[in-house]
DNA sequence: AATGAATGAGACTTCATTCAT
DNA sequence: CATGAATGAAGTCTCATTCAT
């Protein structure tokens, strides 16, 4: 009696306008769950921001946990964009990293921290959560980096001896870490002198040993002369 | 006349029993709202894990917030405190260091990331949230490595010329992206490997550079031991 | 700058069927809160009166309160309007005041004495409660009556040395005394009769005393007449 | 199986202890429910106000309601005993009619209208409600009023062509209302000076018609003088 | 006799979601 | 396609009442 065949789901209509409708949905959604996170954010304030109904919502997304989804995965993509379109691919190691973190301070800073608060807080949810692909999107969130160190380890310009996660470790933490300070202090901080801050901050904990080594042996060439010279 | 007379607290019941209460629904609330964030939880699962009726909550606690900021609390003051009752104060800064690093992974691999996510996203909650006293417990929190950062300054074993605030990001942001990890990757560490390769990683970063130049001249000083033998 | 934006307000429909839902809510709800009091009253009777779910009555209104506010408004609204519509401006102030007088009575025998006995006790509830706006609806409601007395006092027909507040509550008091007795007897009255009966009462006390003294004087000389033929 | 003696409800102690206890709820529970309306008064606020355990209410009384309906009663009794006690059986009709007036504004204004109005709101309550009694309390309450009127009808002071439910309405009618008005408002009155306006308005109203005649015929007389002096 | 402690029942309210139009 | 209208399910919280101690 029951035909094999899967009742065709009438959802996400197609077509240039519905497209728009998508795109107006998800940005509005991305904003309210910003501010107010999974649980806090309401249909209801999403469809009023955007001044239609709440009904409309659901003839494009299955519901609340879709497009919350949804809002998530296109912040990502536009910010692993973001991130690998501007990198100045021919500069320094150092100064890429420079790029990446001055552009992580950026992404958080003007869109607000939201969404990342969101991810934290939502990625960890018991159950069948949010936190479906997160991890392959916070992989690709990273990926610029984790490129850049393994480049800078190839070119002996980053240490071999850690593995690359913790040195990941070592630049997304801080840049968190201040993150957090301006959302909770509310103070306003300069973007660009801080991204070179930490950059400089990090730089020696970052270069590799044997780095140190060939400097120190320098240093032993430029001692040797002193020693010559005393 | 008729002045509007406050309407009676129903006060929580006071007695040994009572207090054995108060510590279970403290327990058992920071376990769920730690998995699932302040909307999340609700009265119910806390009740349930309790096995006991809902009302029985409202009888110790005002209500759910309530319950939550001393959730919250309770937390902290137990982490304060075991965290500034262990440290070895007469072990050198950098093993002090150690001890502090190593402490909070502990505390948040033992204890789960779900409070530490619940104050992150809830501090930022609008309007007169839970964030009332966080500031000050995060304050609290953080200051025994604070302290030791300060005393590294003066001893000169850390540098002086960036802010305190700056090097505490510098310690606490990987701490916590590492914790990230594991929970969301699933995979485990070897916490006190982790935390000695943590530190080894920071410990040039952190170091005062006239310090550098202390250890530059006694290694000239070897280096003219060495130079002479050579 | 995370300014606590207003929660959006869930805007009750608008439409025309929308309309006749709100007209049945408030009518049952007049009901119920006359039958019950303000604390008495569920909020799962009214719905379950009108065979509807609960939460469509808080589709049309924020809450249980202003419900009942809005049922009491719409109650003084309807009688206030009844009142001033068929009163005989033409008439003898006499013939108005039992007007008034017989139209307060079927006021509340035919609707029961519920709302009056709502507005009544919960007009002293402590805090901020109904009691907003009854002051001012109260008073519109006595309006026509205090007018008429006013008229009455211009006119020389009502006695000028006592307040009309207290000539007022001469009027109003014994109505309502005649309406708590029905409500509790369940004895039913001849409402015509009864109001007859009760300005006839009332008259020789609302007239003037000098009034009075032309009346007797007008006797004197009837009694002058009948003297003569005596 | 079931014998058929009914279990002894082991309610209400006796001793002297006990019924000092049962004054004091009684009391105190006079002045919740006045304050508060049967359903605002909450069992938790007479304990906490007698300092005792809100179970030992439940020791003395059988449930909210009976305690209600007892506190009730007790009012009535306590008043209806000083407004037999105190009045000038001697005295003019007139007279004893100022004290009933007086005492009845004193009995409110002093300990509050609560009680009266929630005798009034909760009268009417669906249901079995507190109401069971009340008709015959009220009756005993106004018992010295009409025994007056009566006695005045006998004496031809009292005019004997309505029925004296009538009368009563005439009396206590402005009497509530200037209470509501009292408590509404705020302002206070000079007692004493209100019940001598009240019954002076009153009095001409519930004098017998006939004995009106008497005073024509009186005046007749009096007029005879004076015309045959003019 | 008094009470500390617990709770069942039920209150108001919110919100994601559905469906006929 | 969009939506007005309705609602089931669930949430937080209150309170009269019971019972072992």
């Amino acid at each position: 009696m029951t035909t094999a065949a899967a009742t065709p789901q009438r959802r996400s209509p197609a077509g240039p306008k519905a497209e728009q409708r998508v795109r107006d949905i998800l940005r509005v959604g991305r904003e309210v769950f910003a501010e107010r996170g999974y649980e806090g954010a309401t249909t209801t304030e999403i469809a009023q921001r955007l001044g239609i109904s709440e009904a409309t919502i659901f003839t494009y997304f299955r519901g609340k946990r879709e497009l919350c989804q949804r809002a998530i995965q296109d912040w990502y993509d536009e910010n692993i964009a973001a991130m690998q379109a501007g990198l100045p691919r021919e500069a320094s190691v150092r100064a890429q990293l420079e790029y990446l973190v001055l552009t992580n301070l950026r992404v958080f800073l003007v869109q607000g921290t939201g969404i990342c608060a969101l991810v934290l807080s939502e990625g960890r949810a018991k159950g069948p959560g949010l936190g479906e692909g997160l991890v392959e999107l916070q992989r690709r969130y990273t990926a610029p980096l984790m490129a850049l160190l393994a480049r800078g380890q190839e070119a002996g310009e980053v240490r071999r001896d850690i593995p690359l996660r913790l040195l990941r470790s070592l630049v997304f933490g801080p840049i968190e870490q201040m993150l957090w300070e301006v959302v909770i202090t509310g103070r306003q901080i300069d973007v660009e002198a801080s991204a070179r801050d930490l950059v400089a901050l990090l730089w020696p904990a970052l270069q590799a040993p044997d780095q140190e080594l060939q400097q120190l042996r320098r240093l032993r060439g430029q001692l040797q002369a002193l020693l010559a010279q005393s």
